[in-house]
DNA sequence: TGTACATCAGTGAACGCGCGTTCACTGATGTAC
DNA sequence: TGTACATCAGTGAACGCGCGTTCACTGATGTAC
């Protein structure tokens, strides 16, 4: 069940890398579990293969572990969108759009327990913005490299990225309330022509 | 904390009168948690005010429970969007299709843990369509309507409702993100608007 | 009309479980003398 | 070079808690005789 095969501590001086290890093992958890039910202390220290108690070695309680986890998934999200962004030629102002915001939806449906972690976990009203916001600005900028590229917009660079996000999310969540499998392809067709919609 | 007022328990020959009020209790406890983290068989007791034994009476377990509420809401939403449609004169077809989405939008905006409930207890692939899909049809159904009385629609009736509810549970998915509230108003403008888009 | 009994609508104590969290400890490794 | 000690990277047992679920029971109420 568990692996049986004893973990090699990490050697003096880098205790630090336990804590990558940890948010890896959650990671791991979120893909096998799909969603953050089985999301323990305990859980994770066992997908990490370490004891409950090194975990807060790391994380001062359960929320900071969740809150450390969510600003990992977002660093990879992230990191993913400006690494299909810049894989694109220079002058290839929407294609770089359409990258950052397949990228994106690749996530979501690779990763639907991470999804749901970090769509649910929204304080319901906060006085700042999550990081999400900050994806949606990285496709907004990407949108205002088009207007400057000569590509006609219908609407402001702002509000066509929210546009596409809230495209993306609605079409999600009415996939999971029929029953039908959210598919990569199907998601970014839909999204493709919005983002088509904006640009004409 | 609790009510210390003694439950009358409900006469003989109508213990099925106790099934209402665990719903109720736990519909109550949504409102209250916004959110089912607090949703246990024994919190919903003592909402109810009586012992957690007593909820097996009628419901066979914890997912029962929670299946039973669902539907239950299910109910309420579908009653309230019908009564709204009703309340339409015969020959104003479009105002329907309004009123019942306004109803929809008022109740996710009014109960924010019973909308986070519904959405997040869809399995993530499911054989079958969860009962938010009878609620698209609703709308659907109101939109065939228009077009029997005129109204042209720029899509077809059920692809419109789809739209339709996509725009809202994205716009609502992205307020959460910004932690910028979701009010009532602004929620209706923008389904309003995409209704507006969709006929004409 | 009275009374024994069955039934109904629950109660409340008990169980085993996994959880978050704490803390005394262990064993390897670097460092001071 | 040897050795005592401090530090680091964890372990693992223990705690108290709320949970889901079970079950023997209780007390009111209808029914048969």
């Amino acid at each position: 069940m568990a692996e049986t095969s004893q973990r090699t501590r990490n050697p003096r001086g880098q205790g630090d890398r336990l804590r990558l290890e940890i948010l890896e093992g959650a990671a791991r958890l979120l893909s096998e579990l799909g969603g953050e039910e089985g999301l323990t202390i305990r859980g994770v220290a066992r997908a990490a293969g370490i004891s409950p108690g090194a975990v807060y070695q790391h994380f001062t309680d359960k929320s900071a572990l969740v809150k450390g986890l969510i600003e990992y998934e977002y660093e990879q999200i992230s990191r993913a969108m400006a690494e299909a962004g810049g894989s694109c030629p220079q002058d290839a102002a929407l294609e770089r759009v359409r990258a950052q915001v397949r990228t994106y939806c690749q996530y979501v449906v690779d990763h639907p327990g991470h999804y749901r972690l970090l769509i649910n976990h929204q304080p319901l009203t906060t006085p700042r913005a999550g990081p999400m916001i900050d994806l949606v600005t990285r496709v907004a900028t990407a949108f205002e490299g088009c207007q400057r590229a000569g590509v006609r917009l219908r609407l402001p660079a702002r509000r066509a990225a929210v546009l596409v996000f809230t495209a993306a999310h609605g079409r999600v969540a009415l996939w999971h309330a029929s029953g039908e499998p959210v598919t990569a392809e199907a998601l970014l067709d839909f999204v493709d022509e919005v983002v088509w919609l904006v640009t004409e």
